[in-house]
This record gives C-alpha cells, sequence and structure tokens, in this order.
DNA sequence: GTCTATAACTGGATAGAC
DNA sequence: GTCTATCCAGTTATAGAC
C-alpha cells in the first residue's frame, strides 16, 4: 500500500515536479483514499521525502559497491574510464531495465538537480559521499590534478548525465528522430567515452597532458585557455 | 511597467518554477496591482511565455551571429573548440556580466531543460535553429562523424551548460567551498577544453581518431564500448 | 487502518468602477 | 490603463465515524 503510494508519487512528481502535483491526484492514480497519503506520509513534503529517499539508498549502495569493488580489483592501475564507468554503469543499468519507476525516479533526479530554490542542498544530503568517493578513485588515476578541476568537471558529468536520464523528448524533437533519449545502449556508448576525454583535458596536469593533433589546448598559469593553431 | 512584471516574474519562475509561483507574488514583487499582470499577459502561462521569449530572442540572435561570424573567418579550418567556443562564449559573457536578469533566466532554461512535461517542446521551439547551425559549423571540422554522435554530445553539452547555470549551489557545497558556481571565469576555463575533447573521442570516426595513451577506447560495429586494457 | 466530510486557505481569473 | 472587489475552482490537511 505504502509501495503503491510512493509508485504513483514518484511518476507525478517526476512529470510535473512538487508543487504541478496535486494529492488528489496521486491518490487517485495509487487508487487509495486522499486521506491515507496523510496518514502514511504526514505532509505532502513527507510525500516528496520518502519518494526521493526510497531508491537513494538503493542507488548509493550500488554505485559505492561498484567504486570499491572496482578500485580494489585495479589498485594501482586505476585509470579514469573504469573509475567514470564504476559511478555510471549501474545507473544506466538500472535505466536499461525498462523499469517504469527507476525512469521516473531519474527523471525526477533531473529536477531536482536544476531546481535553485533546495535542489543543491538535496542532492548534497543525498548523493555527496558517492561523489566524494568518485573523485577519489579518479584521483589514484590523475593524482597530480587540481581539486577544483576535478570537482568542475564532475559538474560538467552530472549536468550531462541528470539531461540524458531525463525524459523531455528533447532529442528526439533536436535529431527528427534520429536518436531516442531512452536509448541507454546509445547512451553507453557514448557518456563514458566523452566524459573520459573531458575529465583527462581538464584534469590532467600540463606536463603530464600528451598533446593531441587538431585542436590541442593549453592552459596559461592563470587557468585561462588559449587555442593552438588557427582559431 | 511590463519590463518591471517581467523581471520579477523572471526571477520567481527562475526559483520555484511556473507551478510554485502565484501571479500575486509576482505582482507584489513587482509593485503593481495583480490584475495588470492579466491585462498585460492574460493568463500566467502568457506571462511565463513572455518571460521566456524576451531573452530567447537576444540569446538566439548573438549566438547566431558568433557562429556565423566564426564560420566566416575560420572558412575551411574551422575546428571543433572554435565552433563550440562560438556557441557557448556569448552564453557565458551574458552570464558573467552580474547582470541578475540573465543569471535569472539562465537558472530558468535549466529548469525548463530539464522539465519532461513540456521542457522538450519549449525548448525545441525557441532554440533549434541555432543548435542545428552549430551542429553543420561542427560538421565542417568533423566532416565524416555520425549524425548521431553529434547530436548525443550536443545533448551532453547542453546538460552541463545547464547545469552549470542553474545556480543551485550544488558545487560550493560538493567542493566545501573550493568552487563556486557562479565563476564564469572558472567555466571559461574548463568547459570548451572539457567539452572539445568529449566531442573529438565521440564523433571523430574511428580511422581519422588518434590511440592515446591510457585508457583508450575502441568502437565495436555495434557501437558499444570496449576497454582497451585492465579494466 | 480506512473512509467521509469538511475546514481553512490559496490559486488564477474577471467584472466593472474610475 | 489602473485598481477594487470578488468569484470560484482547487489545494492541503484534519476531525471523527467506523
Amino acid at each position: 500500500m505504502r509501495a503503491r503510494i510512493l509508485d504513483a508519487a514518484e511518476a507525478q512528481f517526476a512529470k510535473h515536479g512538487f508543487d504541478g502535483v496535486a494529492m488528489r491526484d496521486v491518490a487517485g492514480r495509487a487508487r487509495v483514499d486522499a486521506a491515507l497519503l496523510h496518514y502514511y506520509f504526514g505532509t505532502k513534503k513527507g510525500l516528496f521525502d520518502a519518494v526521493f529517499a526510497r531508491r537513494a539508498a538503493v542507488l548509493n549502495r550500488v554505485r559505492i559497491d561498484a567504486l570499491d569493488e572496482y578500485a580494489r580489483r585495479a589498485g594501482h592501475n586505476v585509470t579514469v574510464e573504469g573509475a567514470l564507468k564504476a559511478f555510471t554503469d549501474p545507473l544506466l543499468e538500472l535505466a536499461a531495465l525498462g523499469d517504469k519507476g527507476w525512469k521516473n525516479y531519474f527523471a525526477l533526479l533531473a529536477q531536482v538537480n536544476n531546481t535553485p530554490a533546495w535542489g543543491g542542498r538535496t542532492m548534497t544530503r543525498y548523493f555527496d559521499p558517492v561523489i566524494q568517493r568518485l573523485v577519489e578513485v579518479v584521483r589514484v588515476a590523475l593524482p597530480d590534478a587540481d581539486p577544483q578541476d576535478l570537482y568542475w568537471s564532475y559538474h560538467f558529468l552530472s549536468g550531462a548525465l541528470t539531461l540524458v536520464l531525463s525524459q523531455t523528448g528533447r532529442l528526439e524533437r533536436l535529431s527528427r528522430g534520429l536518436c531516442r533519449s531512452g536509448d541507454i545502449e546509445a547512451v553507453y556508448a557514448r557518456l563514458t567515452p566523452f566524459m573520459t576525454a573531458g575529465f583527462l583535458a581538464v584534469c590532467q596536469p600540463a606536463g603530464a597532458r600528451k598533446v593531441r593533433a587538431g585542436g590541442a589546448v593549453r592552459r596559461r598559469s592563470d587557468g585561462r585557455m588559449l587555442q593552438a593553431g588557427r582559431g
């Protein structure tokens, strides 16, 4: 019963946000009486928090496990790519299950992650430990990286990942049907390579960085970029 | 008067989203009578659309101009980095002005971009032309790139860019004050290098791609990734 | 634990005076 | 163009029967 309410609330909050959802709607979709929601969860905010916390716990466990497992197996041979895969793959696997609940939850995360009023606080409260663990593991691969570069790089990854899972239909429209945003296989094939290259470009100290052909970048001492070659 | 209402509405919608804002609040902050909002904009949705459209027009003009200008000057020597800079720099410059209005607007964009119910449609309606132009210009640098790879890469960029501008305070908290999300100089220094590397890693056809040391990736025919070396 | 009824309030929107 | 007054639909939340 509790679960049915949480499922319905999750779907509605994911689609319309906290303020766009009426307790009545949730009760109707869950096919329970409206007063029950208050009996179980007290307030609307209580219901929302319960929705948010339920899968956060699961998500954090599988990701922390994946990161620990990867760090243990890789030892000193940790790579940026391996660390990022350990962080994102468990999430993509859940998204690929076809489970409506997880898809809704990820769409909810995308909204919260971009909600100025309280989104930052909420994401911090629930997800900081796993992200700090990710940064730790990446640091094994890039021991000389500037922490600021690592955090900014993660921030870029976070934005991309949440938008990918946000189910807005944006990509379909933009690509005129060429890409489907629910196509997790397509994300698997591209997200980690993209992000790995990004992390390396930003976080690898200048001395250790290989200069690549075409569009090589070099960091100046003040942190601004200079474009090498023809601009 | 219209402008004062739009400014107040922009700030409120940016912070709390469409459903989190009351017309009364907007009227109060704009210090005008509540009935005036309906006189000028008809409905709440009419007000929201006016807010959204106002700066979209400005943003589209400066970005299209920057892309055209860059394509003209670079000719056949277009680089991915140059194209991405032409696309993002005008936006970052507006964000760096210190103008509260633009900051609010970008936070609003971040929310809309991640709103499942109608965000995709809205972003498409207002911003598709400039993005198609970006893809066109990037294609001059990567003529053999698969369009799907380009659209996915843009999707990643879009998510990162909107989160960066979303003003949630997330980055501050995560980095324990080491980074400030409003620090546009820091974004300048990192966003383009990160995204350029990502685009090249994903969109450069395998034949033309240099294999990099450490964490090299190869695409299989089915699009899945294989990690080279120790995983 | 569950449902009925309703309190208490806030929301968008409008009619009509000036 | 602007403001007063108000309508009324929809909201969260609770009291109390069963």
